[in-house]
DNA sequence: AGCCACTTCTG
DNA sequence: AGAAGTGGC
């Protein structure tokens, strides 16, 4: 129990205790401090939202409830610097050891390779491990050892692997503390006042923590998981599998998903069970792109901020945060979009194909910045995830070869009647709309007056006309797309000189700023409380899929009609009068961070080169992957080097958004090509 | 066989 | 949105 010999164990987003490989070789080496940083200020703008602080907050509690009952505790401590926090605790217990599992997030990527150098400097041995994936980033690739660039071809490589993602390991039974005497812990701060009564009916709908997640898990295979390929396309189906916030904590191991959902699948292929089979391929799917989201992080550490293609880097984007705002309020007059928007804005929650529609409009018929509704998402999702969000943005936005073709709008009055046929989910949402026949459900600019009458709509006052028409989107879109390619090519060329010239590329990707945080935090839903034919329903009786409730503020009908008057005099919002108070409360935007440090951070951040070395080289030197080792614990780990590297070709190209050598555009002529000759050929 | 309408899929 | 597949006649 004394000092000395211990072993650090550094836990972050792997808060479990069952198929914990940090842990585990902590506890198999000895003595152990198991502890957890929280420098939320490292992330940047990324700083956790409201709902992801709340689960993060509980989850943690339910570990340490967990590691007292094994024989430790958790020692948490709030820091700015992870790693200086790291050399003080073993400073005060004397570790010589230190473990933690893998991250692949662009910041978790440097942070963790410096905690590396700096601790091994101080001489504690460090060893990392792969505990979030089935296969390290590294360890899948193409025949020639490069990093696949289509989602399909990396996942027929991972399941076609010559050996089995490790199987899980089991949880320690006994843990041995080390003496933390002279290393207290923090009190961690996740929620301020004013954020616990929002939270506060988060708990009616979600357990976070290890065991509870392990449960959602059993849960999901036992039950809906035959359902999934039947289910999966209704908006408000409760037969997801609800495990993401878990699976972003790493609360459960996806290897354990995995093995269990593969087990199920030899059962029913021996049964015969095709719809089994089919429904057990399209989770396993799902899982392979959270996969692949950490594989494309890893290899294009700015993907969360760059378009992978590089064209959208002239994509003139339409810069008007009152459609920002009134996307984020669910008011842009399509019934599909707006209840999703309010079911986001009031649960954190929100159904993948629903995600689907709402993003792709704020894209495609808002032509607002990505970067934006993925900023939105971060601060408003339980279960946001970078990786995962920066691939569905870039999915949708038509910037990944394999994504959403660019000039593809999607229609929110066919999506409707396609994810939600008898428009319950837009009623549940929109109480205003829910006396509306189905028949006009997802189109009520289209009923006669009549219908529109008898259920109390009047368009454009209590429910909001169309913010833009889907043909003139389409027509807004098709200019901005030839635009878009116009710029491409007036930069290829000018670009094309310069480099005859010797010049270097001057051309520098300028982002489009966020919004100022403190515009979108008093930024109010206003609340006019039109009693005429309001559908009262009091927030309990929100039904949202497995949550019954939502995240009101209940606290705050008095600010938001309070804010009433100065609302009055936005001309351009046509807020809908009976809309149910529960969901007219936006979410407060997350701690008021320094949002434009991203938009610094993109000029400064550092190039990216991961080099495969040996273990825990101490020469970073560049090296090929190695390809057919096959070793975990701590085995091959990612050496981040500034030197140049295999995969620095990868994002070199992409600087300047036109491909060099072997950029990513550059593998993917046709989908950048193809679609620009079509739009030339047609504009031109 | 050949044509059309309808469904489903597309990360 | 568009391709590819299915099934009816």
């Amino acid at each position: 129990m004394s000092g000395g010999r211990c072993s650090i164990v550094w836990l972050r987003r792997d808060l479990r205790v069952e198929d914990n490989p940090a842990l585990a070789a902590g506890v198999r080496a000895g003595a152990i401090v198991a502890v957890f940083i929280w420098a939320p200020e490292e992330e940047g703008l990324y700083y956790p939202g409201r709902v992801s602080r709340w689960w993060l907050k509980h989850s943690l509690a339910h570990l340490d409830a967990f590691l007292r009952t094994l024989g430790t505790s958790l020692v948490t401590k709030r820091s700015n610097d992870s790693i200086s926090s790291l050399l003080e605790v073993v400073k005060s217990t004397g570790a010589t050891q230190l473990f933690f599992n893998h991250l692949y997030d662009p910041i978790s990527l440097v942070r963790d390779q410096r905690a590396k150098e700096v601790l091994t400097a101080q001489g504690v041995a460090v060893r990392s491990f792969n505990a979030d994936l089935l296969y390290e980033p590294w360890e899948v690739h193409d025949g020639e050892g490069r990093p696949f660039t289509t989602f399909a071809a990396f996942w027929d490589r991972c399941l076609s692997m010559s050996y089995d993602p490790e199987a899980p390991l089991l949880p320690p039974k006994r843990i041995i503390s080390a003496d933390v005497s002279r290393c207290p812990s923090d009190t961690l701060v996740f929620e301020d006042e004013s954020e616990k009564g929002s939270n506060a009916l988060l708990a009616r709908a979600w357990s976070p923590g290890w065991s509870n997640a392990d449960k959602a898990l059993t849960t999901f295979i036992n039950g809906p998981l035959i359902e999934y390929s039947k289910n999966r396309r209704k908006a408000d189906s409760a037969t997801t599998s609800f495990l993401s916030p878990h699976l972003h904590f790493g609360e459960v191991s996806v290897r354990k998903v995995f093995h269990l959902v593969r087990m199920k699948q030899v059962l029913w292929a021996n049964e015969g069970n095709k719809a089994g089979e089919e429904s057990v391929n399209l989770f396993l799917g799902s899982i392979g792109l959270r996969e692949y989201s950490r594989y494309m992080s890893f290899n294009h550490p700015q993907s969360h901020e760059r378009p992978l293609l590089g064209h959208l880097k002239y994509f003139p984007w339409v810069v008007d945060e009152s459609y920002f705002k009134i996307w984020r309020q669910g008011r842009t007059g399509y019934p599909l979009v707006d209840a999703g928007m309010r079911e986001l804005w009031a649960t954190g929650w929100l159904h993948d194909r629903i995600r689907v529609v709402v993003s792709s409009f704020f894209v495609k018929v808002l032509l607002l910045p990505w970067r934006w509704g993925m900023k939105y998402f971060w601060d408003t999702l339980l279960d946001a995830d970078l990786e995962s969000d920066a691939l569905g943005w870039q999915y949708i936005s038509g910037t990944l070869p394999d994504g959403r073709e660019l000039d593809r709008i999607d229609n929110p009055q066919f999506e409707g009647y396609k994810f939600d046929p008898n428009g319950e989910y837009v009623r549940r949402w929109l109480p205003e709309l829910a006396r509306l026949p189905t028949e006009w459900i997802h189109h009520p600019w289209n009923a006669p007056e009549s219908v529109l009458q008898a259920a109390g709509i009047e368009l454009g006052s209590n429910y909001p006309l169309p913010i833009v028409e889907i043909d003139a989107a389409k027509a807004r879109l098709q200019e901005a797309l030839s635009q878009m390619w116009q710029h491409e090519a007036a930069s290829r060329a000018a670009i094309e000189n310069e480099m005859e010239e010797g010049l270097g590329d001057s051309s520098e990707y300028a982002p489009i700023a966020f919004p100022e945080d403190t515009q979108m935090e008093t930024d109010h839903e206003p609340v006019r409380n039109n009693p005429v034919n309001t559908v009262t329903r009091r927030y309990e009786d929100q039904m949202v899929p497995s949550m019954t409730s939502s995240l009101v503020r209940v606290d705050d009908e008095e600010t938001s009609v309070g804010l009433r008057n100065s609302a009055a005099d936005d001309s351009r919002a046509e807020v809908p009068t009976n809309i149910n108070v529960n969901v007219t409360e936006e979410p407060r935007e997350p701690h008021g961070h320094d949002v434009m440090q991203t938009v610094r951070t993109i000029n400064t951040f550092p190039q990216f080169n991961f080099a495969m070395g040996p273990r825990d080289s101490e020469d970073s030197t560049a090296e090929s992957s190695s390809s057919s080792k096959r070793e975990r614990d701590g085995g091959v780990v990612p050496v981040w080097s500034p030197s140049s590297s295999n995969y620095s070709e990868q994002f070199t190209g992409e600087d300047n958004g036109i491909g060099t050598s072997s950029s990513y555009l550059q593998r993917h002529p046709q989908s950048h090509q193809l679609v620009n000759w079509r739009r030339l050929s047609q504009t031109g």
